[in-house]
DNA sequence: GCCGTTTTCGGCCCGACTGTTTTCAGTCG
């Protein structure tokens, strides 16, 4: 189940939206929506607050301090399932399509009887949408590509909510007596960047307990399937949970096989079928009689070792002799190979680079000395700076940097004067950490020909500038090339924020000739950030292996908006594993003298 | 509904873009 602060959340930005499509009060609204954000950002339970405490997180009145209370105690807001009764669920999902908004909803509902992305879809294909008035040709297109935007990552559970998931569902079954060893694989462990369903494996003797505490979790809302080796689930957030059962001695090849990718696995059994063995979701087996004379014949030691150890056990499954694989490394060794890390098996050159002896010395999140994107209550953030910078200080961080918007994003309504008086303040509380460096930055924005808010004499004055694209996504590519390319150009500019500005499921990629970008970066010292926002993961894996090729450097940032959001570069570290990225390509894992050195870009000035 | 260097009422993120309009409504960041 995810935090509690996160569902509050859901439910208020969920009664915001129902405000908005029955047309009250939208300044009602909106204060639900600022609660709502305000309770997910809060780092403090909510559970452990009554109605006075729940008062003291800014943007939250007595109002709603009652109706979180109330969901505390009771498990439902009653004002909440009154207006769920007017409008069907379906309505409020179809404002998760792009351009559709609560009055546009309600407007299909209310002319067309339109209740759900499904039937939006239909109408538009069957030409009906242009009976409602406001609605022509054009809207119909846009809304049947954002509809279909969804679709692609359709039904998958983005990072954030699938590993806190399945951390929990580990957690939980690791505490059932005769469980053994406990863990999450699948697209997860690989990191992807959203996740279809959670696979969770286990070794116990009975796996019944096992099966049973999965499907008696309190927020497992159907059992889709349920049988001694396999149960599988949907939680009440609709995601899928797998849970296999194996015996100790296989957890090695069930993690393997389970982890994946398939391209990886069938590799790795075109590997295992030349070795004499067999590798398989019931365990490695070593075929028997003939076979002995493919690759690993000439392979070592460790290849021969596992064999050896397979004079254990007679398969139950299988044709052949089961061989103990009670660890990875000991299923990659016996295909003399070295353990491969889960982010890197794609089969994108792996297996080849791990028979080399060529693997990456992957980026750990624990390399990691400080975050270059973050965003104080001073424009959109929720923390203080105060707040901020002790949570960053209590990560262990070596710098940081402050980073808020600039002018051009207007709502911000950043000035000269308030910028400047943030830096007064950030270098007063200095003092506070004496092993914390703290920088004075801003996040910038790429205006549509390039330039920025700031000339260079007040942008001179900041540690360190990101830059990123807010507007204008609809430029023609070369356009947004070449405002991408004079962006990097920029003496000033260190890092190009969430280059491509997509939102997973909700927004694609503006259109841009990345090579032009990266090579631009390369050239000029600007490093690409990976945000690390489980919304964004931008840049995508694939497109940071291809910046890498180009010489580009990266920074993997939070873009935090309130102090829980700083434990986001987990997912970004995740993205840059999966690229192959080392700490060698990734500037805020060096010291402070070395990163120093990278922000001057001198030879541009 | 929330909040207060404008303090218990009267404001509240503001401008651009898009598509439908012929003067604007809705959506988005």
């Amino acid at each position: 189940m995810p935090r509690l602060n996160d569902q509050v959340q859901e439910l208020l930005q969920e009664y915001a939206d129902l405000i908005n499509i029955t047309g009250g009060d939208a300044f009602r609204a909106r204060a639900y929506e600022k609660a709502a954000r305000a309770v997910g950002g809060h780092p403090e339970d909510v559970a452990g607050l009554d109605v006075k405490g729940l008062q003291q997180i800014p943007g939250v009145g007595k109002s709603t301090a009652e109706k979180v209370a109330e969901y505390t105690a009771t498990g439902r807001i009653t004002a909440l399932e009154t207006l769920r009764a007017k409008i069907p669920s379906g309505v409020r999902e179809m404002m998760a399509v792009p351009s559709v908004g609560p009055k546009r909803a309600l407007a299909l509902y209310r002319d067309l009887g339109i209740a759900s992305v499904d039937e939006l879809a239909d109408a538009i294909r069957s030409d009906k949408l242009s009976e409602v008035a406001g609605f022509g040709e054009r809207s119909g297109e846009k809304i049947l590509h954002g509809i279909e935007l969804m679709r692609q990552s359709g039904g998958r559970t983005l990072l954030d909510t699938a590993t806190e998931l399945a951390e929990q569902i580990v957690a939980a079954l690791s505490d059932v007596p005769g469980c053994t060893r406990c863990a999450y694989a699948g697209s997860l462990r690989r990191m992807r960047e959203t996740v279809g369903d959670i696979d969770v494996l286990a070794t116990a003797a009975d796996s019944e307990p096992l099966m049973a505490a999965l499907t008696e979790l309190p927020y497992v809302a159907e059992v889709i399937a349920s049988g001694p080796t396999k149960t599988s689930v949907l939680t009440d957030q609709g995601v899928q949970v797998d849970l296999r059962v194996v015996p100790e001695e296989d957890w090695g090849a069930a993690l393997v096989y389970f982890t994946g990718s398939k391209a990886h696995n069938i590799k790795l059994r075109t590997m295992a079928v030349r070795a004499g063995l067999k590798l398989s979701e019931y365990g490695l087996f070593e075929v028997d009689g003939d076979a002995k004379n493919g690759g690993a014949k000439g392979g070592g030691a460790k290849g021969g070792g596992a064999k050896a150890a397979a004079k254990a056990a007679k398969a139950t499954k299988g044709d052949g002799t089961k061989v103990v694989s009670a660890t990875e490394e000991e299923v990659y060794a016996a295909l003399d190979l070295p353990w491969i890390a889960p982010p890197l098996r794609e089969d994108r050159g792996e297996i080849e680079a791990a028979l080399r002896g060529e693997l990456p010395d992957l980026v750990q999140e624990s390399d990691l000395r400080g975050d270059l994107h973050t965003h104080t209550d001073l424009t959109d953030g929720l923390a203080s700076l105060e707040e901020m910078i002790d949570t960053a200080a209590a990560r262990g961080y070596s710098y940081f940097a402050v980073t808020d918007h600039a002018p051009d994003l207007v709502m911000q309504r950043m000035t000269d004067e308030k910028m400047l008086a943030q830096r007064e303040q950030l270098h007063r509380l200095a003092d506070r950490h004496k092993k914390l460096r703290l920088l004075h930055g801003t996040e910038l924005n790429i205006g549509p020909d390039g330039g920025v808010d700031w000339p260079p004499e007040f942008l001179a004055g900041f540690d360190l500038c990101v830059a990123s694209v807010h507007s204008h996504f609809n430029l023609d590519r070369a356009a947004q090339t070449h405002r991408l390319v004079r962006a990097c150009e920029n003496p000033y500019v260190h890092v190009i924020g969430h280059l491509t500005t997509r939102r997973i499921g909700r927004r694609g990629p503006i259109d841009v000739d990345l090579d032009a970008v990266f090579a631009a970066a390369a050239r000029t010292g600007t490093a690409i950030e990976i945000n690390s926002s489980p919304q964004r993961l931008d840049l995508r894996d694939e497109d940071i292996l291809r910046a890498k090729r180009h010489g580009a450097r990266f920074s993997i940032d939070s873009d935090a908006h309130a102090t829980p959001h700083l434990a986001y570069p987990r997912f970004g570290v995740g993205t840059a594993q999966r690229a192959w990225l080392t700490t060698e390509d990734v500037v805020n894992t060096w010291t402070w003298q070395r990163l120093k050195h990278f922000l001057r870009k001198d030879a541009l000035r």
